[in-house]
DNA sequence: CTGAAAGCGCTTACAG
DNA sequence: CTGAAAGCGCTTACAG
């Protein structure tokens, strides 16, 4: 070895021990800081770490206190702005509760999401942040005795914590918003009704209608999945019927930008000709001209929010269930103005 | 315990050894498949491992081994489309080679970078991905004897693996685009020009006016920084000025979306007061009109390239150090036009 | 073909 | 105040 090399193998708590002159024990509790070491020696082991770069394997660690300071972190799509988002959120703050993030991206598939969450348990994490795509997903890993806490969609209501947006609420105002615009013929574009996202949605689509007395048209409501071409395509029909809707509102961020396309391609201008209100507000919605009104969700409070209820499950196992529900609101910018004449 | 309660605790191979009847050494065989075991005490040891619940500790697998299965990414902006879809893409591939991801974002900070560089370092991770922000990071880990790879940004020239764009070739093309035009007062926002990134594509940005035989203007180059509201104020300066640019070449999404903005503030028409290419291709270019014209860099295949050279390296540690450069592509859109008469 | 033993790198009661 | 010993959950030469 010339001089200057470093050893090819990490030093260990074994060689700080020995190199400081004393036992693994010391030099343990000299390093953690619990339990009790001279002064003088603790410095001294601390330094002789030091200067062999040594850094404590922190699974071996864990291994030993059968706790560990990870966390594993499953969404559907990290290329959606929203799920980034999230993301970005989550670690922002794991960073400060000094925990670790493990990170899959199951592309809205529950056999990868099954997968990742077996992964997640053979590596011992303290608990697991899901945007589900499957109810097995928390019952799994309930069985396994990993804290789980859903986020923006719910499967196992009462099972497990979630945090989640009101997306009721703030789905019934965006229709409002239209509605009082003196829409009528509203579409709401939609993946699917299935899951808590859409269901509520639908609901609070359904709620201003009712709220406002007015009978809603089941044609109006379009399933159109979670591809953006599809739903393009989806939207390419609905305007192309013989009486088009005034208004959409769209359930998601790629929705909108299926509505978006579908709208420039077919001439429809908005909002003269088609008004249009977003749920989930992303970047390009305040870049186009006009911009898109949208219910704002903030994905980084959200993905905070999961992580400070997951750390409070993980201290506490057995507190009662918990759901947090995050309210969300409607940025107006330009994409609404009432229906064109004669044609409401 | 009611009947039909799982344990409280996780099953260890040492239960799965007793319910089968057999020693912790044939579990273990019959569990991994390495090693003899007669075909049907494999199959009991397997139904039991499957009935208990059994997740083999991979920490403890790992510990034992000497060698993990899990890489640390490290990324400057999760909240950026451009290092989101990276994320994505390193995800994906992970995911097919049977690796697990540890995902930290930055936030641009050197020291937020090197401390999650020293977690990824404790959890003995078999190499890291990073989107470098300073040249501490890779020695570090290379004195850690962790394999590297710099993606997007290189800091430690020939020190350590690579994946980059080929950013001058890139920008050198955009460039070349907007002076074929007829443009000569071509503005260069960029956030800074010293990081690989910054100073290559401003080399390419000088080339193409070498090229052209063009002199340009120093007065041209703006220096943004990372904020989009302080490079909203900087291009609201540039713009403002006697002579203004006729084009902006703009070096990443973000200032592309701060040009846009000022641009629109200050009612100068894209294209036809002020032309507009970006280097990065992100979602809402292709949504506003008109659309943007940009560099595409491709982040997925970025990640991917990335994971792949990190495998290798983790295969091969003593193999010599690679440099992969990606090449993008311009994409024509509709923001670019002849300067305007009599403002060339 | 199987099992006893050692050991990966830690921490932590416990005895002194 | 310190150190010897045990043990977290695994795997793997090695002896039989």
């Amino acid at each position: 070895m010339k001089s200057g090399d470093r050893p090819a193998r990490r030093a260990t708590i074994k060689e700080v021990a020995e190199t400081a002159g004393v036992s693994r024990s010391t030099a343990s509790r000299a390093l953690t800081g619990h339990g009790y070491v001279a002064p003088q020696v603790r410095d001294r082991v601390r330094d002789v770490a030091r200067s062999l770069g040594y850094v404590p394997d922190a699974t071996a660690r864990h291994l030993r206190q059968q706790a560990s300071r990870s966390i594993g972190v499953l969404v559907s799509d990290l290329s959606n702005p929203f799920y980034a988002g999230l993301a970005a959120g989550i670690s922002a703050q794991a960073r400060k509760r000094q925990y670790t993030m493990m990170l899959a991206d199951d592309g809205g598939s529950p056999e990868v999401e099954v997968e990742a969450a077996e992964q997640f348990v053979a590596l011992r994490v303290a608990g697991v942040l899901v945007t589900p795509v499957s109810a097995e997903i928390s019952t799994y890993l309930a069985r396994q005795h990993i804290p789980v806490v859903e986020v923006d969609r719910r499967f196992s209501a009462g099972a497990c914590d979630a945090v989640l947006v009101d997306n009721q609420t703030a789905a019934q105002s965006a229709t409002r918003e239209l509605l009082d615009l003196g829409h009528r013929r509203i579409a709401l574009v939609i993946d699917e009704m299935h899951w808590t996202t859409g269901r509520d949605r639908l609901a609070g689509y359904q709620a201003a209608f009712a709220a406002a007395g007015v009978p809603f048209d089941d044609s109006m409501v379009v399933s159109a999945g979670w591809d953006v071409d599809a739903a393009r395509i989806a939207v390419h029909k609905l305007l192309g019927q013989p009486r088009p809707p005034t208004a959409v509102f769209a359930a998601n961020n790629v929705l909108a930008e299926a509505v978006w396309r579908a709208a420039a391609e077919l001439n429809f201008a908005i909002p003269q000709r088609l008004s249009l209100v977003a749920f989930d507000d992303v970047a390009w919605m305040s870049l186009v001209t006009p911009g898109v009104t949208a219910i704002a969700q903030d994905p980084v409070a959200l993905g905070e929010a999961a992580i400070s209820q997951l750390v409070e499950r993980i201290q506490a196992p057995l507190s009662p269930v918990r759901t947090v529900l995050l309210s969300a609101s409607l940025v107006s910018r330009g994409s609404t103005a009432p229906p064109p004449r004669g044609r409401r």
